[in-house]
DNA sequence: GTCTATAGAGCGATAGAC
DNA sequence: GTCTATCGCTCTATAGAC
């Protein structure tokens, strides 16, 4: 019993490394050498117990990618009013990927490089139209209190407000000539602007 | 000048040919036999021209940078009304990254990973700063007809929307089940969405 | 389960011929 | 300017000892 625990917790201690190394490096950036490095561990313990650096990667992409998207969909079907929904969801998103700064860019450019085939056995199409955000936006169209606007394109401006700033921080902390703590507060000042923004648009017409 | 000419054709088709690899596979995933190999040359003709893949790859970034980022910055200056203008921003700079869609992914994710000393020289916040565009919005916020907003914040809402959907395209593609066509559909949709939702901001007070 | 030592392939860069 | 041949290094993976 304590082997096993010893035996999870050195895997776990690699999992940790991996996912730091990939997500700072992206896959080709990464070197097992520092993964096995910031593990603790040598290169040979790795293999022993992930196979390969091409089944480690995978493990920690999809882990990474889940937890990105999932977060989203979680949020897209809290069962309160759309626009407190809507606010919600800024706020809370916006937190996330604070906490979780490089995961933007390495799922979206390891996305864009590889062909992940557990990505594309995901249904995707049916968590996103069957949501109650979606079921939520047509009512609320039909009913005349909002724009009508597909489910999809709310997503990416969603994503594309909360997400891009923290994709773009090196850009926007140098543009702005911001420091670490100006930055997060640029980001906290959009959880006024976004949601405002996405209210002001649906109810005008 | 026969001689010169065929000289500048050679550094120009490898330089094509790396900007292409680069852009796809980044800088560690980019290998020199690939950009030797798509621009028709050996791999020694290479660094006769270009010396290193370091100084090859900061021509290429330096470049790209300059035109993603120098575009937007372009169209922030035209002395157009700013109703005007953000519509226009947002037709043109859509259509720009239509055509060069490997570009902003490859920017940010780059600018994420390395220390790029060129970029740290450039002056970016006087360039925003300075543009006619932040003029324009002191200038209708302290008349009232619009809200006031910090160019940084209309910059990163601006490409937030543009952008995000092209960093994000396998993803957008395959959440809503789409196909090159439809994709290309949905991006060309935004260009009614984001004018109209910025504007509706910008007014609602 | 963890280590050392090393195999074997691939990488970027260059010497030297033409 | 352009090529072939090759160097020296780094990378990932594994064999084998403990």
């Amino acid at each position: 019993m304590a082997k096993k625990e010893l035996t999870l917790d050195t895997e776990q201690k690699i999992k940790a490394a991996a996912k730091e190394v990939f997500l700072r490096n992206g896959f080709h950036g990464a070197k097992v050498k520092d993964i096995a490095e910031a593990a603790g561990v040598n290169i040979a313990l790795m293999n022993y117990y992930f196979r390969s650096k091409e089944q480690l990667f995978e493990m920690i992409f999809m882990e990474t990618f889940l937890s990105f998207f999932g977060r989203m969909i979680t949020l897209f079907n809290e069962e309160t009013p759309l626009e407190v929904k809507i606010w919600k969801i800024v706020d809370q998103y916006t937190d996330f990927v604070i906490e979780n700064p490089l995961m933007p860019v390495f799922v979206l450019s390891e996305l864009q490089k590889n062909e992940l085939t557990f990505f594309k056995q995901l249904n995707l199409p049916t968590l996103l139209m069957e949501s109650y955000m979606a079921k939520q936006l047509r009512e609320e169209a039909a009913l005349g209190n909002i724009r009508e606007i597909e489910p999809l394109q709310l997503l990416a401006t969603l994503m594309g407000n909360i997400v891009f700033p923290v994709i773009a921080r090196p850009m926007i902390k140098h543009i702005g000539g911001l420091d670490q703590e100006q930055y997060n507060q640029f980001l906290i000042d959009r959880k006024q602007i976004t949601p405002r923004m996405i209210m002001a648009f649906l109810r005008d017409r």
